[in-house]
DNA sequence: CGTCTGGTTGATCTAGATCAACAGGAGTGG
DNA sequence: CCACTCCTGTTGATCTAGATCAACCAGACG
């Protein structure tokens, strides 16, 4: 089709945890047909704040972050996406530019699904929309989560919660059984990520550090205790 | 049928801007004969984070504030819903118990639809599905929203922003041409809503006043230059 | 009349921002 | 090879928005 070898949509990976599980074998034929395909690479966009939406994209394995800007200059990372989520629907359905950019942050494969198919399949299958609606509740949910951390806890808190996350979508047991976690994201997107200075995390880093928590070497992490930490999470 | 005189889905006037607005006449006729309705006084409650999810509310006249808590006592007040507003649908379908807390903000009438019904008019009208998830869109989109200025905003301009927000929604012009708002929340609440601690509003308040851009009295509020005000929220 | 609750104001304290210096790579170019 | 810059991260010194603690005031309400 483009020339390049592709996973087809019956066989990607991301397929059963994203929305898409629900199409029967025509509309997958039709998506798998009409879908651009393509490796992305670390630092490049999938679209700007302010770009017209043509369509929406399926995330396979990589990652990408959502960021956002305003007139003053301040920015933020507001999420990250895994693979299997579905990005920029939501400017798809509000019918609206988009109000975000979506960054690659580790080389990425990518699926573009244009507008008129993602409209014809909506139509066809009901139950597409039913699962983009369970999709979209988690997210706002864990939007309402996240706003009530960043008003209750304290940056370090928050931060130690971003590990555990981090953790469970990353982390794996090493040789020693310990538990590792690779970070995806410097210390600056850190930062942006929980609404902190790229000081005042760094900071964190050497008091977690000293309180032996976790260890820290360049972007290995290992968390000592789990239990702790969790514990410290929850106690504020 | 519950023996007070009260509004079919078919008069109510939340319906034109409510997920419902989709239904027939035969589902309309299944929603009215199965919901609940009731006025609620200000104080109650709808439900209680943690309460089991037996089923959705939507809000005719009235205002309903989301509560959050957690196990160190911290609270925060999430957010508003309007008339034609749909409450309690996000823990429904996600099958779990309620993680928040729905609080009658003033006198309000609401209906209580059941869990069957609801699933029953999901599954018979695909287009309800959409419009949940339009509306959830939206809100989800609202949360990012204030998630970035939450992180990027100061308190001051949080504040304002706010009251531009209720103005939209509460406000009116008075006898003068001014610009006025009465205001439904207490000066706890909007410190709740926004972050921050009461005397913080307090302070805020006698700032903004000093500046000569909003004048208060109780609960009275006068918005004396939208346009400085609008420019400043932007600004930073 | 006292008691309570909500709001304002003042004094003080602190988490975290900001500013600044510096240290370790990773290129790049001679 | 060194010399150069660029970039990310760490550390220290200082500053400030906003929290916290405390006193006080005004209505509401028994």
């Amino acid at each position: 089709m483009n020339g390049k070898q592709s996973i087809g949509c019956f066989d990607c990976q991301a397929h059963p945890s994203s929305e898409w599980c629900v199409l029967d074998e025509d509309e997958l034929a039709l998506l798998n047909s009409t879908k651009v395909q393509k490796p992305v690479e670390a630092g490049s966009t999938l679209f700007h704040q302010g770009d017209n939406c043509d369509g929406i994209y399926c995330l396979e394995p990589g990652l990408v972050g959502i960021r956002r800007l305003d007139s003053a200059g301040n920015t933020a990372l507001l999420r990250l996406c895994s693979p299997g989520d579905t990005i920029g629907y939501r400017s798809f359905l509000l019918k609206s530019e988009h109000r975000t950019t979506a960054e690659i942050m580790m080389p990425s494969i990518v699926c573009f699904i244009h507008r008129q198919t993602v409209r014809t399949l909506l139509e066809r299958n009901p139950n597409l929309g039913l699962r983009f609606l369970d999709h979209n509740v988690k997210v706002a949910t864990d939007f309402e989560e996240r706003h009530f951390e960043s008003i209750t806890f304290t940056v370090k808190n928050r931060f130690l919660n971003l590990l555990m996350v981090l953790y469970e979508r990353f982390g794996h047991l090493n040789e020693n059984g310990e538990s590792v976690l690779e970070l995806p994201l410097s210390r600056q997107d850190i930062a942006a990520l929980i609404g902190a200075s790229p000081e005042t995390i760094s900071r964190s880093i050497t008091r977690v550090q000293d309180e032996g928590l976790v260890r820290f070497k360049g972007r290995q992490v290992v968390l000592q205790d789990i239990d702790e930490l969790t514990r410290q999470i929850s106690a504020s």
